[in-house]
DNA sequence: CGACTAAGTTCAATCATTGAAGTAATGAAG
DNA sequence: CTTCATTACTTCAATGATTGAACTTAGTCG
């Protein structure tokens, strides 16, 4: 049957899976994170069925993620490229990436991508950062409470959960 | 047809997405982040069909991701939680709320929840960290460079777009 | 002309997802 | 002691998304 839609789930995380939470998208999103831009290359990189990439190129570009770019006229050619908001999904790529190399879910025993600090060479890693100070904050520091949009559900849960911040 | 394998793809995200890249699996995650812990909970708060996350925790069991704990015994009841390798997932689920939030996803207009630090009540919010000095970096400053599990192609491809990091 | 490239579309087969309904083990209520 | 309620699922047929293979389009190159 059709996918269930999580239209009107008031969560941010389910908001984000119903645009990007498909099996394959997020690999297409890696790739123009990369700097791939054609078809053929995102396409020959991932392995992707073709007309998978084209729907989902299709939907990401109705959603603003991703924007057709033509890059020559004779003959027409267009390349897709990340938007501002495509981009921004670096935190949610970085995340996984950490994760898939800490629990070796390749079984390549080995990560293949390292990031570090491009001026002192140093690995970098995601961390929970005060927004005022810039200083990192260990993860049990953290808490969750209910934001302006929070409806009484939200609220209770948090409530009957305090703390559960991971 | 049947889902194409991510397997031997020697990407960690290709890897942790063939694990928990689909529609579901997150959503899942989530709540059990949140302390939810019974089958009938997970279904009420997510409204997943029940053959569904059935399969999805049968899955997750599978690879290590939750465990399922006897928690009474007449009758024979289980519940699910996360294993350290599930709760290690608390940066994508993270980095999904802050994507949500900061482009709308739910169409609601104001982020339900937000994370504070517990002792100043300040905002959190994940960001590059040098691993030494737990200092955060510009995203702009990071650099991905071949790790010691990448191949050629990888080397080859981190070449050519050098400092695409994000 | 004929081969080649880039970016797709079309198609039938197959598989996963879905809602509805049913099952199993037990305790509680009348 | 019979029926209802709870929890955690399983089974089922219908539907439609995903797939590989083949085809199309619009042009360039020699």
């Amino acid at each position: 049957m059709k996918p269930k839609s999580f239209a009107g789930m008031r969560c941010s995380i389910a908001g984000a899976l119903e645009l990007i939470g498909d099996r394959w998208t997020l690999l297409v999103i890696r790739d123009l994170l990369l700097g791939f831009r054609r078809y053929d290359d995102l396409r020959a990189n991932t392995d992707i069925p073709a007309a998978t990439l084209a729907a989902r190129l299709k939907h990401l570009v109705e959603h603003g993620i991703v924007e057709r770019v033509r890059y020559q006229e004779h003959p027409p050619r267009d390349e897709y490229r990340l938007t501002p908001k495509g981009r921004d999904l670096w935190k949610v790529s970085v995340a996984l990436r950490e994760w898939g190399d800490r629990w070796d879910a390749t079984g390549f025993g080995a990560p293949s991508i390292e990031m570090v600090d491009r001026e002192t060479g140093r690995p970098l890693v995601l961390a929970l950062v005060d927004t005022e100070t810039g200083v990192a904050i260990p993860p049990d520091r953290a808490q969750l409470r209910p934001g302006p949009g929070a409806g009484d559900s939200t609220s209770r849960l948090l409530d009957e959960r305090t703390g559960a911040g991971r």
